[in-house]
DNA sequence: ATGTAGTTGCATAATTTGCTGCATATATCC
DNA sequence: GGATATATGCAGCAAATTATGCAACTACAT
């Protein structure tokens, strides 16, 4: 695999070549249909520097080290081949292929069944909220937290709760404070109990859940249900991942022209607080 | 598409350009990859004959018809072909489903290039080592709880770090600590740095990244490389959410026998505590 | 049979692609 | 700040790949 052999090399790379290496490592399907003189126009290098990476990582020449990007590439063609052919009761799949494989199925379950109304209703209650507060415990804290990460860049009223934090909130609380719980089975009863809760105290209440019919939906005026197939023990968040995604990119488009400006001064702050490389 | 044509013209062809050009329209992934000689060679014809094919074709010279080959061979890595034709049909795609295809093809484009290697290796890693460290920050902090809290099911000495505790930890590991920083586009400073700076602790790392020339890469001694397009500001993480499940379930599988009856204990304690519903 | 049209392979020309020496630029070390 | 070492691009050269002219061959018709 050229890619390993990038990667351990990377560091001693001149910084001409270690551009050309990276461009390879991250665009090997293109990069092997390519000539060296092309590949250096699209790093921005010459021709010659090509061709010495090529040496440098130890190939006679560049039209070796092309034949290998090939031979990958041909590889990856042949798996795909293989995984669009009648599915291959034969060979024994691997972990790895069986939990991406899981999750492809599970998010075009998700592209048939998610309820677009819903998710719009969502953003919506989001953005018009005075205060929102969601909560997602133990494997669902991870969703929880990615939501809460985005949408406070543009909306400063979205809270995170925590375990320490969730009473007091909730009995805070009005009609215009929206609630909104994340759970997917097996159930956590308190992220359960704190959406009954918000409920009774006249809260407004939102569920992102596997269906319509889990238990957090009896509490909840908006339902987004995204199913999901668990893989062994675990219920992967592959497909509810990508629905947060959509999600946020609604409320973004809701408030849109502030989003803009806000994006720009979040690139501000990052560059002057140096938070990204 | 090429094999249309070469179907089309198969009846006026000549004997010779005949069998090249049956050639090219059965194994269109081999062909791409060879110069004229060579596909004459496979076949049992002059070098000739080949490009005259090119030309009987209407293309203007043999490196067009091997151009539009690799176009073609080019569109089946990037996504599924499936992917592709269902986006025809419909017209303007939502939000949701412009996500959800999103992350379907990186799930695939996962499917192709993910390291089964590197991701056995970390499993392995994980497992053997005294003390596991997990590090996300800002968006990675999702996937970074996510994988801690199923390892800590498991595992007790898997830890997931917090700002505050980064280099208090960093500088008491060894060898045999095990440092796993997860970050992606656009790399978060402070994790790249930790990185850095367990490797030069002598701690062992590794990193759950997007590519194998992440600026993670240059201070892991594991990469799990998982590519990822983003959509819109927001670089989906359904993908590598999907492989963490593989990894999750890999490291299980590397201790069976304690894991099993460790999830009995967890389901007992689970009822005991009424954790879930 | 003999001629004609068309196809093929070989040899060679033309073009493209890959490689290398040298001068210039850049970084590093003292 | 100067000297050494290294990296880079350019230009020219070598090698490969592609294109073509020509003669030989085949098939078919007369």
């Amino acid at each position: 695999m050229i890619q390993r052999l990038i990667q351990e090399r990377l560091g001693d790379l001149p910084p001409g070549q270690a551009e050309v290496a990276r461009f390879i490592a991250q665009n090997p399907q293109e990069a092997a249909f390519l000539t060296a003189a092309q590949i250096g126009l699209r790093v921005g290098v010459s021709e010659s520097t090509v061709i010495r990476l090529a040496m440098a990582l130890g190939y006679p020449g560049f039209p070796e080290m092309k034949a290998a990007l090939a031979g990958q590439v041909k590889d990856q063609l042949s798996t795909l081949e293989r995984l669009h052919r009648y599915d291959e009761s034969s060979v024994e799949p691997s972990l790895l292929r069986r939990a991406l494989r899981e999750d492809m199925s599970n998010l075009s379950g998700a592209l048939l069944s998610v309820d677009e109304e819903a998710l719009e209703a969502l953003a919506s209650a989001i953005v018009q909220a005075k205060e929102t507060y969601i909560l997602g415990l133990r494997s669902a804290h991870s969703l929880a937290y990615y939501l809460w990460f985005y949408l406070s860049w543009f909306l400063p009223h979205v809270q995170l709760l925590e375990r320490e934090t969730i009473w007091e909130r909730i009995t805070q609380g009005t009609s215009e404070t929206l609630f909104v719980g994340v759970s997917f089975p097996r159930y956590t009863r308190l992220t359960v109990e704190a959406l009954e809760a918000a409920r009774a105290k006249g809260l407004s209440t939102a569920a992102i859940t596997d269906s319509s019919v889990s238990p957090l939906a009896a509490y909840a005026q908006i339902v987004l249900a995204i199913p999901s197939k668990p893989i062994s023990f675990i219920d992967s968040f592959s497909a509810p991942m990508s629905v947060l995604n959509a999600l946020i990119l609604c409320v973004v488009e809701k408030c849109k022209d502030h989003a803009e400006e806000r994006l720009e001064e979040l690139e501000h702050i990052w560059r002057e607080r140096k938070i990204y490389l």
